[in-house]
DNA sequence: TTTCATGTGTCGTATATAGTATACATATCG
DNA sequence: CGATATGTATACTATATACGACACATGAAA
């Protein structure tokens, strides 16, 4: 998605109102990048990071890792690696879900999570 | 995976027993690929073709396109479109079935076809 | 037997990915 | 006011991805 980088600014600027250590610069450096380069991600100037940087950005803006990676434009490798064990299996089963509503997937997760298979 | 290739290979070479148009050459031209280089997929010397290439070696094998990529290592993109678009409930609804058994995942399935949402 | 098809070896390349390094102007704080 | 912190402009780079072009030796077919 186009609006990764100005949502990653607004939310580290939200977080900064409370507390001054969510500057770029602060920020870049607990999760591992350089300053020059937030700033070029969060103005959009160049494309979402790699899945490792987004997912430690994801952490230090209490945001949800599979949301943020999902407007970086990429699924997480764990999903991705499950899927690929049973692909015939996962991929009926998504396109199966494509249109069902929320409630009605997530009906499906909280049966199976009671397990009654 | 790394047995891709061979796995590429075996497939071509058993359709070929019965149908001698399916020489490496033929079907790296039907599947738009230089022929040194399927050879060289075919022998794992480098990695597997992209998404779509892998796509159309698929059809032209008559194999589940979802398999093949699977074991080219990547989960097809009309997949993480879906996921991508809400991510919180398919990221959830996937790791939930990580381990439960095909028939169970299945069933799932069948239940949502007969569409009880 | 010559011709044609087949598989492969070698070299090169365009594009994308994921950043770093340095320098600099402005803003802020003590 | 001076020091320090902040955001950004510019230039550069290393690695991966996904192939193409061409030549060549061998095998099968006509």
């Amino acid at each position: 998605m186009k609006h990764f980088g100005p949502h990653v600014r607004n939310l580290r600027e939200t977080l900064r109102k409370q507390d001054r250590r969510y500057s770029l610069r602060q920020v870049a450096a607990r999760i591992g990048v350089e300053p020059a380069y937030l700033s070029k991600v969060e103005r959009g100037e160049v494309a979402p990071p790699s899945e490792a940087t987004t997912v430690k950005l994801a952490h230090e803006l209490d945001q949800d890792a599979d949301v943020l990676l999902a407007m970086a434009g990429k699924v997480s490798s764990d999903l991705q690696a499950i899927i690929r064990k049973r692909p015939q299996v996962f991929a009926e089963l998504i396109r199966q879900l494509k249109l069902a509503p929320d409630h009605a997937v997530l009906r499906v997760v909280r049966e199976v999570r009671e397990g009654e298979w």
